[in-house]
DNA sequence: AAATAGATTGTCAAGTTTGATAATTAACGG
DNA sequence: CCGTTAATTATCAAACTTGACAATCTATTT
């Protein structure tokens, strides 16, 4: 062989570069030139190590369910064995939660392109669903007698305030925002409860 | 005088071509050029009837604020006496209701540019906070005895969940999403009950 | 050091987007 | 019919965006 590849590095920086600008200003609003601008290399390079426009949105779409999905799974993994759902919403909505705003809003803008892409429509799909999969199976640990529909309606209203708060969060002063979904929702999970 | 001026009908016109392109591309992707292509205008008369970028982006936020609110205010009117809040959370779930996924994908869209915008931050940030009242009004009516505090999450909860829900309709079918998340707003309404 | 695979830079052309202004046309009152 | 006001059309230049490809540089192996 000769010269070694930094393909896997230096994709990695352009996708990270490209979420924060998608997070910004939206899917079509982030120009590869910004994404070149903010990842500190030459626009061609995007090209060579991810490839166009649409090679790049996909590419993206993918790092961002795998890494969102990998994350969640460490939670869950971490979580501990008494008082665990109460550790697990309070993960969901701390504010500092490592990198789950832009996270996010990465999410919401890839949701809005996918109106007229077929295949991102489905992989964001897909991770929406097994996003929702993970909190309801939490809520299945902690209320197993609760019925399977009340356990999937509680896991949508949790994941639907998880999201709208963190979209809401370009508004500012969030923090009360927060700290009500949080107390809704363990309101709503009590619910479950005998 | 003398030739009737007809900006005002076609403001309206614009701003209505404008909130489809932006709940179609976002803020940042929706081109002057393509809402004059849905307006079926020229490019020229949107600046000079509306203005420039930013003028838009500005009108069509108001112009989204107050016809969201009126609407609010108007379904709030014709609410009956009896089963008041159900019939509420109903309209407000219903799947069909009148363009709400649209404008609240303008909505979101709209957030998600404030960032950088303090104008609109602050038009966006009074308008939620409006809406976020009018259902804890609602709340207050059916639940006099429950705390304020324990309105106000519950009002943030369903707030957020029609927001959600909303802005996962480009990914289709969302019929199933739209009924859990009307079961569990209900669900969550009842715990403010004796 | 020569060969090689890959990274990086440079450059081009075509198309799009925006802001701005001048020229033209249309409707109304007198 | 004329003047006035506003709508509409026509153009322009500057900046930006994308895709594509050629040229050059660099690290590694043999």
């Amino acid at each position: 062989m000769a010269r070694p590849s930094v393909t896997a590095e230096r994709r990695e920086e352009i996708l990270a570069a490209f979420a924060r600008c998608v997070a910004r200003d939206g899917v079509e609003g982030a120009s590869l030139q910004r994404v070149a601008d903010e990842a500190g290399l030459a626009r061609a390079l995007l090209r060579h190590h991810v490839g166009n426009r649409e090679d790049m949105i996909l590419a993206l779409a993918e790092r961002f369910c795998r890494d969102s999905l990998a994350e969640m799974a460490e939670l869950v993994a971490a979580l501990p064995r008494k008082r665990r759902l109460k550790v697990f919403l309070a993960a969901l909505f701390e504010s500092t939660y490592a990198s789950s705003h832009q996270e996010l809003q990465v999410a919401a803008a890839l949701i809005n392109a996918a109106g007229s892409r077929p295949a991102l429509k489905r992989l964001l799909r897909g991770w929406y669903d097994a996003f929702e999969d993970i909190v309801a199976g939490e809520l299945r640990a902690a209320h197993p007698k609760a019925g399977r529909a009340a356990q999937a309606e509680v896991a949508t209203a949790i994941v639907g305030m998880i999201f709208s708060v963190d979209s809401l969060t370009p508004l500012g002063d969030v923090a009360d925002l927060f700290a009500r979904s949080h107390r809704a929702a363990a309101r709503l999970a009590a619910t479950l409860g005998a």
